[in-house]
DNA sequence: AGGAAAAATGTAAGCGCTTACATTTTTCAT
DNA sequence: ATGAAAAATGTAAGCGCTTACATTTTTCCT
């Protein structure tokens, strides 16, 4: 091995080989790169000669290490595969790039032990923030997460009781608020295609709008037909027959999310149903695939990139010592044609 | 501060801390935790009782820097916002995790200086290795990454004559096969709709599958009637409305990808031109959206997950030194109803 | 039981960077 | 010009880990 040479090694070239070359101290090429208006024009120059002329580019788990923060932030994710979150995460690690910070995503395949496993690797890998969905973990993560003091956000919900720094929107209110319109309309039978509503806050609330909705509208809310599942098309055809075999079988079926509910929409088109005349479909987060359904979903519209947006906001806030305040976002029903 | 207490600081613990507690040498802990089998099993159970006690975690960017690796592997897609790399990203992790190393994921917005400095960043975040799409890019990226040695795989295309570390398929040919078809039904006036070709190498395989079968049908290729443009359902619409506009629109529309066909599908919708019968559309990656069109689209379908899995499993092993073959993986064209 | 080989453990030198503190250079009012 | 304050730069001590090498302990053959 070739230890400290006064020409750069034919390896990566380190801070010290542009310091050599610069000729200045290590103290002086690494506040050019960081603190650059400590450092006179002329020697900035130098280094940046140096810096062209090696190829150098930082050791960024050096800088980790020495500096302790990673101007990295985490984010976990229930999953990649559909598009729930893809616009928003899209949207959010934009924002970041903007302020130097990378992203780093993982996803929990909606996996309680998962997410867990993951928020430890994520912060064990230095994300100096995460980025969570959702409230719902158990009280050891959360005190784990204070222990470590690493800022958390919580988005894609949002709920004024609890002081959690969030960015997002109550899902229970919206669905409310779409449900609401269908009980307008007359539906007195209503189905819900769910996810899992233990570990799933956001579909747990979801769920919880439509029977706020029946009870204003005077039924009994523990006539809601619900059937539980994981998120997929296939998932969303299985329920949607499922519920249509009852003896009295809804007339609107009201579902979690987008991709559900195009399940059922191809259900109904199997077994001859027209939508939304013999039966009623809605979904909830307006992905692009609503819009281009066979029958055009009537959903909730989540204003995905800004949700997105604002947390990285946010987020760069609390890291900065600001304190942030969590943002409610609007949602609006976009009124197509399953309902 | 507090230095080297006797007893763990009120802090995140360190390596040094377990040692301390366990009555051992941090070389031994580091051994416990890397290499298990080097260690007695009373000392293993000393230092891991020690470990769990203190909720001691390793901080990776030591672990990174003290022995030059990550575990970490990049991949850098042109968008994360549409569902294209979604499904096979998502089978590259999972395969990625199971071998306990962590997936970086950056994105280009498919402009090559991006991905240049993404790939940059990554390597300088110390990737071990990278996932890139396709294989256009400048030489002097490749020179980057070959003086670092960092291996790196190109997924969803496959080049016979390219000798580089490769695991997709052959968009070109995939293309050509759909065109066949194409042609067989009698089409003369062929449009296509096509991101742009200049940076895009699938892009421009794809196209150039289509004239290879115009060719060989007897018609000049440089009839076809083409369209670039960035891939999103707005866009799509906008081409195709430009393609039907022309003294002699076009009978077919070949689509670059899924989303592209979608568009043109809902402009056809706009135009009220049946599809197929005024007008066949196809599309191409078989993504979720080709299946729930309000046309059912025919595409090409392209084995996503293996895809994704395969890719995990070359990197893995050319990292292990193996020496890796490049993967052709077939495509199959799904015929629905667009045409 | 004795000793050489093998296995387990310990010691300590970095990995490439940041940053507190020390030193040198520049600036500027006198 | 002069010296004190301000600005720029340098010195060197780590950050928390891995690992080559040294040392101690265990194993096992004679």
């Amino acid at each position: 091995m070739d230890e400290t040479k006064n020409t750069p090694t034919g390896q990566v070239p380190t801070l010290a080989d542009v310091a050599r070359t610069a000729g200045v101290s290590t103290a002086t090429v690494s506040r050019c790169l960081n603190l650059p208006d400590q450092v006179t024009e002329k020697t900035m120059r130098r280094v940046m000669e140096a810096v062209d002329r090696l190829g150098y580019s930082p050791n960024y788990s050096a800088r980790a290490l020495a500096a302790n923060r990673t101007n990295t932030i985490g984010a976990i994710i229930p999953t990649m595969e559909n598009a729930i979150f893809a616009r928003g995460l899209q949207a959010f690690q934009e924002e970041l790039h903007q302020s130097g910070c990378t992203l780093l995503v993982a996803s929990s395949s909606y996996e309680e032990d998962l997410e867990e496993e993951q928020i430890k690797t994520l912060t064990a890998r230095g994300a100096d923030a995460l980025l969570l969905i959702g409230y719902h973990r158990k009280p050891r993560v959360y005190e784990f997460l204070e222990k470590r003091k690493i800022p958390t956000l919580v988005a894609w919900a949002f709920d004024p009781e609890v002081s959690r720094l969030a960015v997002g929107f109550n899902n229970r209110a919206a669905m409310h608020e779409l449900a609401d319109l269908v009980m307008g309309a007359g539906h007195k039978r209503i189905g819900c295609i769910s996810a899992d509503t233990v570990s799933n806050d956001r579909a747990r609330e979801r769920a919880q709008g439509i029977r706020d909705s029946m009870s204003a509208a005077g039924l009994d809310p523990k006539m809601l037909q619900m059937v539980e599942t994981a998120y997929s098309i296939e998932n969303g055809e299985m329920a949607f027959h499922e519920l249509m075999a009852h003896a009295e079988p809804p007339t609107v079926v009201m579902c979690g999310n987008d991709v559900l509910a195009v399940g059922a929409l191809r259900a109904a088109a199997a077994m001859n149903l027209r939508v939304p005349e013999d039966v009623a479909i809605t979904g909830f987060d307006d992905i692009e695939l609503a819009s281009v359904a066979p029958v055009p979903l009537t959903t909730v519209h989540v204003p995905h990139r800004r949700m997105g947006q604002f947390a990285a906001q946010a987020l760069l806030d609390e890291l900065n010592g600001k304190k942030p305040d969590s943002i409610e976002l609007p949602t609006a029903i976009y009124r197509r044609s399953s309902f």
